[in-house]
RNA sequence: GGUCGGUUCGUCUAGGGGUCUAGGACACCGCCCUUUCACGGCGGCGACACGGGUUCAAAUCCCGUACCGACUACCA
C-alpha cells in the first residue's frame, strides 16, 4: 500500500508551492490507490502558530484535499524523537556535543553560513568535532553533571549516500560533504531531519514527494534512516515555483499573492486552480490544458514531472495582472464552460456574501435566475464578477463604471432625451422578447438618424452600469420590461 | 567559497539523435463576427543560454563557460 504525506510547517498561510506539493501527493495517492496523509510540522516552536495551522487547513479544505487518516502533529511526537536520538546515542551512532551553542549575532543566518564556509575553504574536515570520540564514560559523566549538550549523528568517515529520485534520477553525495548533523538541540528539542525521518517511519510513508529544496537534505535523512535501521522510502522532488525574475516566492516581498486563501477570496474555483497548479511542473504530454480532477488522477505520473523550476507570472504594479494570466484565463474557462448546475452553488454563495441573494432565485424566479447566470457568465473571470460587474442584474443599487459612461453615454448628449423617449416607446410593447424589442430599438435609432450602436451602448451603460456584457437585447430581456424602462428614464447616470 | 541541481517563445509547456523551416496554451498584435465586449473564428509576433566536441545527422549525447536555484543552521 502506497502511503504519501503532505507535511507543511505552520509558519505562514498555505503557500502556492506547498499547495502544488499537496496536489501532487494527492494525485499520486489517488492514482495508485494509496493513502494521502497530512502532518503538521510544528517543531519550530519559535515560528509555528496555530493561526497558521488553521490557515493551511482552510486552504487544503478549499482545494478539496482531505487526509485519509488523522492529522499528525509533529510536536506531539517529540518524546519519540528524543527516544530515537537516545537510542542512537546508546548504540554509538550518535554522540553528545558539549560545544556551547554559537549565536549568529546580528548578521543574517545566510551570510554567517557563507562567511564561515568561505573561511573554512576546503580545509574543513567535517569529522573533526572534538566530542565525536569522547569516551562513553566521560560523556555520560559530563551529561550527568548537568553540562548542556546537543546530540549529533556520527556520520561515517567515508562513503557516499545515494538514492534514485523519481524526478531527478540517481543522485549521490560524499560523506565528507555532510556535517555531523544535530539531531537534538541542547534544550532537548528534536530538529527537522530527525523528526521527519522518525515520523515518516512511524506513519509508514512509502513515497516522499516534496520540494526540490530538500534534495540535499535527503542525503542526511538517508543517513538517519540507516542509523535507525529502517529502509528509506522512495523520493520524488518537485521543481520549485518561483517569482518573476527567478527569485523565490516569499510572503515578505510578494505578499498575499502566494497565499491560497487569496485565490479563494478572489473568486477562484478550486477546480480551476487545481488544474492550473497541476500544469506547473507537470504535463501529461498532450496539447491540452483543461483536465478534470478525475482526468488528472488518471493521467498523473511522477516521471512526467519537470526538473526545472517554473515561474509564477504576475505583475504587482498592474492590477489587471495581479496574478498569473493563465490562472485567470483558466478560471474564466471553468466559469463559462462548467455545467451550470455545478456553478450555481458558488454563485449563490457569492451573491449571499454580497447581500444580493434572494430565496426566490431558487423558487419562483429559478428559471429567470438560471438563464441570467448562464448568459452573464460568458464574460466573467471570477466568482466575484457576479456580484461586482453583474450587480445590476440583482439589485437597483449598483455603481456605474465611469469609463463606460464617458465612452458610451456622455459622448452623445442626445442620449439624454433619446433614452427616456425609448423607454416611453417600449411601454407599448406587449411581447417582451427579442424580435419586438430589437425591431423597436432599430426603428427608433433610424428615426433619430443615429447608429443603432449608439443607442445600444448608451442603453447598456444606463441599464447595467458597465460597458461589457451579453448581447444588449438579452440584457433587456433579463432585466424585464419594467426595470429596463425605469432605468432608461432615470437620469442618475448623467449626474455622475 | 564548496557540493548538488537546472537552462526550449515574455510565461506555462511538447519534444529525449533524422518526422523540428521546433508543436500547443496564456499574454500581446491584426483581421473577421457583432449593437458593445475581456466570448467565438482566423492569422501574426515570438524560443532550443553560449562555446566546443561526438555523429552522415544534435533542441535532443559529451565537455567547458555563463546564468539561475537549492543546500551548506542547536530553521523547516
Amino acid at each position: 500500500m502506497i502511503r504519501v504525506r503532505f507535511a507543511p510547517s505552520p509558519t505562514g498561510y498555505l503557500h502556492i508551492g506547498s499547495a502544488r506539493t499537496a496536489l501532487f501527493n494527492y494525485l499520486y495517492a489517488r492514482h495508485v490507490g494509496g493513502k494521502f496523509l497530512l502532518r503538521i510540522e510544528d517543531t519550530d516552536i519559535a515560528r509555528s502558530t496555530e493561526e497558521s495551522t488553521r490557515s493551511i487547513l482552510e486552504g487544503l479544505a478549499w482545494l478539496g484535499f482531505a487526509p485519509d487518516e488523522e492529522i499528525v502533529y509533529q510536536s506531539e511526537n517529540a518524546p519519540k524523537h528524543r527516544a530515537a536520538a537516545a537510542r542512537l546515542l546508546d548504540e554509538g551512532k550518535a554522540y553528545r556535543d558539549f560545544t556551547p551553542k554559537i549565536e549568529t549575532g546580528d548578521k543574517s543566518i545566510k551570510e554567517a553560513i557563507v562567511e564561515r564556509a568561505r573561511a573554512n575553504q576546503g580545509v574543513k574536515n567535517l569529522r573533526d568535532n572534538e566530542y565525536r570520540d569522547l569516551p562513553k564514560a566521560e560523556s555520560d559523566a559530563r551529561a550527568a553533571a548537568g553540562e548542556p549538550f546537543a546530540i549529533r549523528l556520527k556520520v561515517p568517515m567515508d562513503g557516499t549516500t545515494s538514492f534514485t529520485d523519481a524526478v531527478y534520477g540517481p543522485l549521490d553525495r560524499n560523506y565528507d560533504e555532510i556535517e555531523d548533523l544535530v539531531l537534538l538541540r541542547s534544550d532537548g528539542h528534536p530538529l527537522y531531519n530527525l523528526a521527519v525521518v522518525c515520523d515518516d517511519i512511524e506513519m509508514g510513508i512509502t513515497d516522499v514527494i516534496r520540494g526540490q529544496d530538500h534534495l540535499t537534505n535527503t542525503h542526511k535523512q538517508i543517513l538517519i534512516y540507516e542509523a535507525l535501521g529502517a529502509a528509506p522510502p522512495r523520493f520524488a522532488h518537485l521543481p520549485l515555483i518561483l517569482a518573476p525574475g527567478g527569485k523565490k516566492l516569499s510572503k515578505r516581498i510578494h505578499g498575499e499573492i502566494v497565499s491560497m486563501t487569496t485565490y479563494r477570496d478572489a473568486g477562484f474555483l478550486a477546480a480551476a486552480f487545481r488544474n492550473f497548479l497541476a500544469l506547473l511542473g507537470w504535463s501529461a504530454g498532450e496539447e491540452r490544458e483543461i483536465y478534470s480532477m478525475e482526468e488528472l488522477i488518471e493521467k498523473f505520473s511522477l516521471d512526467r514531472i519537470h526538473q526545472s523550476n517554473a515561474t509564477f507570472n504576475f505583475d504587482s504594479n498592474n492590477p489587471r495582472r495581479w496574478t498569473d494570466d493563465k490562472a485567470i484565463w483558466m478560471n474564466a474557462e471553468y466559469i463559462r464552460t462548467m455545467p451550470l448546475g455545478e456553478l450555481l452553488p458558488f454563485v449563490k454563495d457569492e451573491l449571499k456574501s454580497a447581500k444580493l441573494w434572494r430565496d426566490e432565485y431558487e423558487d419562483d424566479e429559478k428559471t429567470w435566475f438560471e438563464t441570467t447566470i448562464d448568459i452573464i457568465r460568458e464574460r466573467f473571470f471570477t466568482l466575484k464578477d457576479f456580484s461586482m460587474q453583474g450587480r445590476a442584474y440583482f439589485s437597483e443599487d449598483f455603481d456605474f463604471d465611469q469609463a463606460a459612461l464617458d465612452k458610451n453615454l456622455k459622448k452623445f448628449p442626445d442620449l439624454r432625451t433619446w433614452l427616456p423617449e425609448l423607454g416611453e416607446r417600449l411601454e407599448s410593447l406587449n411581447e417582451w422578447t427579442h424580435d419586438p424589442i430589437y425591431n423597436l430599438v432599430a426603428a427608433f435609432a433610424e428615426e433619430n438618424g443615429t447608429k443603432l450602436g449608439v443607442i445600444m451602448n448608451g442603453a447598456r451603460a444606463v441599464l447595467s452600469g458597465v460597458a461589457v456584457g451579453p448581447s444588449m437585447i438579452a440584457v433587456f430581456e433579463i432585466l424585464g420590461k419594467e426595470r429596463s424602462i425605469m432605468r432608461l428614464k432615470s437620469q442618475v447616470a448623467w449626474n455622475l
